[in-house]
DNA sequence: AGCACGCCGACT
DNA sequence: GTCGGCGTGCTC
């Protein structure tokens, strides 16, 4: 700590010293001095710097400006220069981050750096493409060429560029064999010069010279008719246009009562008023149609941001959003983190699905950082389900959040019936029991589709010997391998490790080992086999893998001919079967038995939602339920009465044990090669942690070894702390990371996931 | 995270 | 004798 020579001490030095944030995993900024000819508006917060870090130069980002620093002023290091022009994060994004660091407790780099596109990360890349254009000078026109018959290369630029006075770029002559040191040659002589030019994807010019912010018309946003509206519809759209500050609004609709609608034309009258919206869906919803559907409807542009993007079209999209030429963006959870220059409104759609927590690093969650955003910028957000998260919910219903309801589904299309299959006593064949086979049969002949939904891909999850029970473990994790038909072979899901598919007990070298259990594989070649005339289309992760096989899928099933589906949730979400009429629910107990407080929420969400594929044209929907716990709370009072009236049971539930969102989680989770070395550390911070339980409101659980504590051959121990305190409970976590930073051994790794969603 | 420095095993 | 294993420590 140095105690001499603080710059404060020194009048006359305002804002002397730069903050800087830098790609380390570090808790902390760094210092720095700027250059004395730099002017405070090229130091803006925001603007990307190269500096001296170690012994290397690193990309950063000046976080603020200070006079200040808690180290001699004589130790701080010079900027080695500024990127960029202008700062690439505004100061709302400034603030999101800065949020967001101190909220999730995370290194203030990694959070700036995900605001970045990756190129602007750790490359000394400009922020906007500039396309360098080489021309001739005057004496480059008047040389004689013989002279440059040395430098085969520098003469056929030359040549070029006679025939081009206007000049070539960078990329048209590399093309002709001439690289940048020919060019660079010749520049050296005085015959070309370069001629900086920005890149022109970025050029759409202001349509409306009086309304120089915006880059659209905003008389004419949209390329297609809006749906007319039902009353439902209209009542919700006009509360969300009213809103012109801050507020959040639950929109609660059943499948299919037409949620996108809505958003749509709130979208539409955001961007008429010539201001950007940002649009978030689940990460196995932002598929090419809804991108199409987007682009449809409207005539402004409208750019994707999702992990499909190439580095180039990641920033070219972030640059459009940035300099306010997007009008819409759509995109997964890290969409969230997109700078818009003048953003009006934010929705979220299903927000309650779990991808938009982020499970590892930085561990945020998009949908609450949407609420956050929308603060910071005073503007709307919309949080859109059918199946509101509990958290959500509960906001809605204590007022907090304005709840918006729709009931009606959208058509004529009815309700789907649900029918619980009590199956204890029934013949099941590879986990059809006959009354559902015969349901299938009834809804193919009448030309109908029918949808299986086993939320497990394989053959089996387990390979057991018949004679002794043996069955094959992953040699990293703390699982069974699950047994994979075609091609054979044992699978990890957890680690990915793949092996062989053994020929006998390795414990009574028996020779029969039978698959048990359920997998996609298996009821696929089972419906196969009953309904052979039939095509059975399986839809999982395995066979979606090659790159357009989902689309082909798809469009076999927009046939409209009778088919069987098989498939896990990548079924459930998002897509449009209007032939489906029965839905089948193979194995629903498994999820309504699991040790995380949140499986009945979750179980009970996907329910719905597989449920909502069914009976989406102008026939009614059947749902299949099979289960061997009928009595189970979930079939009387989710399916009678509805998930709203479920989900205040399931609130009672939290309150009584006072789970989320009656109280606050935090996991601290730590792993290690060796299982010990994880333990005891855990064990030090536990006993570290304990006394402190009483001040600072927090339970303190722990440490236990995870749910499966061998996971890719590293051992997992966690420790769970809950408070009805925010704040008390962050105050002792930003302790407890600050005693974790030092004090944590190099052998053991440990991340904390504030209010996790999943507790593995 | 990188990248150094630093102290003990098998090798051209 | 050295090349190199990864443990520890530091980065304004």
């Amino acid at each position: 700590m140095g105690t001499s020579n603080k710059s404060g001490d020194q009048p006359g030095l305002s804002h002397s010293i730069l903050k800087v944030a830098l790609p380390v995993p570090l808790r902390t900024t760094f210092d720095y001095l700027p250059r004395a000819e730099w002017t405070s508006n090229q130091l803006q917060p925001g603007t990307r710097v190269l500096v001296p870090f170690g012994r290397r130069q690193m990309v950063g980002l000046i976080e603020s400006l200070t006079n200040t620093t808690d180290l001699d002023l004589a130790d701080l290091k010079t900027i080695t220069k500024i990127i960029d022009p202008e700062p690439a994060l505004s100061p709302s994004m400034l603030s999101l981050c800065r949020w967001v660091a101190r909220y999730y407790l995370h290194p203030p780099g990694e959070v700036y750096g995900l605001a970045l596109p990756t190129l602007l990360r750790n490359q000394e890349r400009p922020m906007v493409d500039v396309s360098v254009t080489w021309r001739l000078t005057q004496k480059g026109r008047l040389i004689e060429i013989n002279q440059l018959n040395r430098a085969k290369r520098q003469r056929i630029a030359l040549e070029f560029l006679r025939e081009h006075p206007a000049g070539l770029q960078q990329a048209t002559l590399k093309g002709f064999g001439v690289l940048p040191a020919h060019l660079k040659g010749l520049a050296d002589k005085g015959l070309v010069e370069p001629h900086e030019q920005s890149d022109h994807s970025l050029a759409p010019v202001p349509a409306d010279q009086s309304a120089p912010t915006t880059y659209w018309d905003q008389k004419h946003c949209l390329a297609e008719a809006p749906l007319t509206l039902n009353p439902q519809q209209s009542q919700a759209l006009e509360a969300i246009n009213a809103a012109n500050e801050f507020r959040v609004f639950t929109l609660a609709g059943i499948t299919g009562s037409g949620k996108t609608e809505v958003y749509l034309q709130a979208i539409a009258r955001c961007v008429s008023l010539g201001r950007q919206a940002l649009v978030l869906v689940p990460e196995i919803g932002l598929t090419p149609q809804t991108l199409d559907h987007f682009k449809r409807r409207f005539s402004v542009p409208v750019v994707a941001m999702h992990s499909n993007l190439t580095d180039k079209e990641r920033l070219d999209h972030w640059n459009l959003a940035r300099t306010g030429r997007a009008a819409v963006v759509l995109g997964t959870r890290s969409a969230m983190f997109v700078a818009s220059a003048n953003l009006g409104l934010i929705v979220v759609d299903e927000e309650q699905d779990l991808s938009y927590k982020q499970q590892e690093g930085l561990r945020f969650n998009a949908r609450d950082l949407a609420v956050v955003r929308g603060q910071l910028e005073s503007i709307p957000v919309v949080l859109g389900s059918a199946t509101p998260s509990l958290e959500t919910w509960h906001n809605s219903q204590t007022g907090r959040y304005k709840a918006l309801t729709l009931e009606q589904r959208a058509g004529n299309a009815l309700p789907p019936k649900f029918k619980v299959l009590d199956i204890r006593q029934q013949a099941v064949s590879h986990g059809i029991s006959e009354p559902l086979a015969a349901a299938i049969d009834h809804h193919l002949k009448a030309n109908q589709q029918v949808l299986v939904f086993i939320n497990r891909r394989g053959y089996a999850p387990v390979l057991m010997c018949h004679d002794c029970g043996w069955f094959k473990e992953c040699r990293h994790c703390d699982h069974r391998m699950t047994f994979h038909a075609s091609p054979p072979h044992l699978h990890c899901h957890h680690c990915n490790y793949r092996c062989k598919t053994p020929v006998h007990c390795e414990q009574c070298q028996s020779t029969d080992l039978r698959p048990v259990g359920l997998g996609t594989e298996q009821v696929e070649q089972h419906l196969s086999a009953i309904f052979p005339k039939v095509p059975v289309i399986r839809i999982d992760r395995d066979s979606t893998q090659r790159k357009r096989s989902m689309q082909q899928h798809l469009q076999q099933i927009n046939s409209g001919q009778p088919c069987i589906l098989v498939g896990t949730q990548m079924l459930a979400k998002g897509h449009h079967f209007p032939k489906v009429t029965l839905v089948a629910i193979c194995d629903i107990d498994a999820g309504l038995f699991s040790v995380d407080f949140r499986a009945t929420e979750h179980t009970s969400q996907l329910l719905l939602q597989v449920a909502g594929r069914s009976g989406r044209g102008k026939d009614p929907g059947l749902v299949m339920i099979q289960t061997r716990q009928p009595e189970h709370p979930v079939f009387d009072c989710l399916l009678q009465q509805g998930y709203f009236h479920y989900a205040g049971q399931m609130l009672q539930e939290r309150q009584q044990l006072m789970m989320p969102p009656f109280s606050h989680l935090a996991l601290l989770q730590a792993e290690s090669s060796k299982p010990e070395a994880a333990d005891s550390f855990l064990q030090q911070v536990a006993d570290w942690l304990l006394p402190l339980g009483t001040e600072f409101a927090t339970e303190i659980w722990g440490p236990t070894p995870a749910l499966m504590m061998r996971k890719a051959g590293r051992f997992r121990f966690q420790i769970l702390l809950q408070s009805q305190s925010r704040p008390l409970l962050h105050q002792l976590l930003a302790a407890t990371v600050q005693w974790l930073a030092e004090s944590a051994p190099s052998t053991v790794r440990w991340s904390l996931d504030i209010d996790p969603v999943v507790m593995e």
